[in-house]
DNA sequence: AGAGTGATGGGACCAAGTCGCATCACTTAG
DNA sequence: CTAAGTGATGCGACTTGGTCCCATCACTCT
């Protein structure tokens, strides 16, 4: 595979972050993107399907991973044990450059609608993975979910923290899906 | 206020309907839109955003709704409750027109990665809507954080139920929420 | 040296969305 | 009854996201 500069991925993905993050996601063009990368609009789409997901890239390894994670967890483990199987099983992808970057990179998001937009998407995408992965180890439609939705606010508030703090990730998953699971315990119906 | 032909935003969505149902989401232009309505692209971009809104009116009205049912729940009720108490208080809106579009408009979402993606955000929205609401009745944010997941994840079980049989959405609503609620309490942690 | 391959450049093109200005239907003051 | 005012609409120019097709370049392998 020929190649002249390479990383052209890599490239757009900092240009992108860089100019969003100096004058906003709207205030930028597709175009400025690919010029500061050294490349063109054309190769832009060729790295990426539309201007927001230079953001969001990497995430269909994610989903490989949350159904190994899952389809891996031992025999007569819960729904939710399966869970967190999935959650430790991405914290391979969370490395200290993704770190360092994750502060800007959420900022940016929040700052733009098209952006949520998008990171909703995403986070619904992981649920409905996770559900679908349950299932086909048998737990009930209902049972997986709960589990899937509850596994997904830990993997948000799991992220947030391990931005903060570092360290292993599935560590921090660990911590946050327990605490979930404590507080959706506790919830008390109507009566 | 001047006016000639009266109901340009009902027209509007009902012809997008229309067409979406007719050739596909991607295949229909918004000019064609207003063309049916028999509007011009200018007013369409007048009384909706976006191309996708069209498919989402009304739900600004959801979150007013949302939070007046959490603030008005009793005094000493707990998070789960004050969101029964939310998604009761929607209820009025789910008319029997809404009910007579609402599966061709899950299946023109359902289709489209854009749509589902404004819809994962408008549910993201609810949540977020809940949580604050939630915060302000001095619950614990972690609490709030998996009552309004909880909550939402009950919001679209109900309302695929209700297409289905239709009646009152907050009876079924108050059903589903107890279901969720149930299987919540019953997932087992790791150990 | 020459054919093949994969990544890139370039330009034409369409549709989404914005903007400013003219216009029309209708209301209300005089 | 006329004239000014108001809100909704029409219109056209413009930017940008995104698609498509074709030429080109760097590199590999025979």
């Amino acid at each position: 595979m020929g190649r002249w500069e390479p990383d052209a991925r890599e490239r757009l993905v900092r240009a992108a972050l860089d100019l969003f993050s100096e004058q906003g996601y709207e205030n930028t063009a597709v175009a400025q993107i690919a010029e500061r990368a050294g490349l063109t609009k054309s190769t832009y789409f060729r790295h990426f399907r539309d201007k927001r997901e230079v953001l969001f890239g990497g995430q269909d390894e994610l989903v490989e991973l949350l159904i190994a994670g899952i389809s891996g967890a031992p025999e007569g483990a819960g729904a939710l044990v399966a869970v967190e199987g999935a959650l430790v099983a991405i914290a391979v992808t969370f490395t200290e450059e993704r770190r360092a970057n994750g502060p800007r990179r959420l900022a940016v998001i929040a700052g733009n609608d098209e952006l949520r937009e998008r990171d909703a998407l995403k986070m619904a995408g992981f649920a409905r993975t996770m559900v679908e992965a349950l299932e086909r180890r048998g737990v009930a439609e209902l049972d997986a979910a709960v589990a899937a939705e509850l596994g997904v606010l830990a993997l948000r508030r799991g992220y947030g923290e391990w931005l903060e703090v570092g360290g292993d990730f599935g560590e921090v998953a660990r911590r946050t899906l327990e605490e979930v699971r404590v507080a959706a315990a506790a919830l008390e119906g109507a009566e």
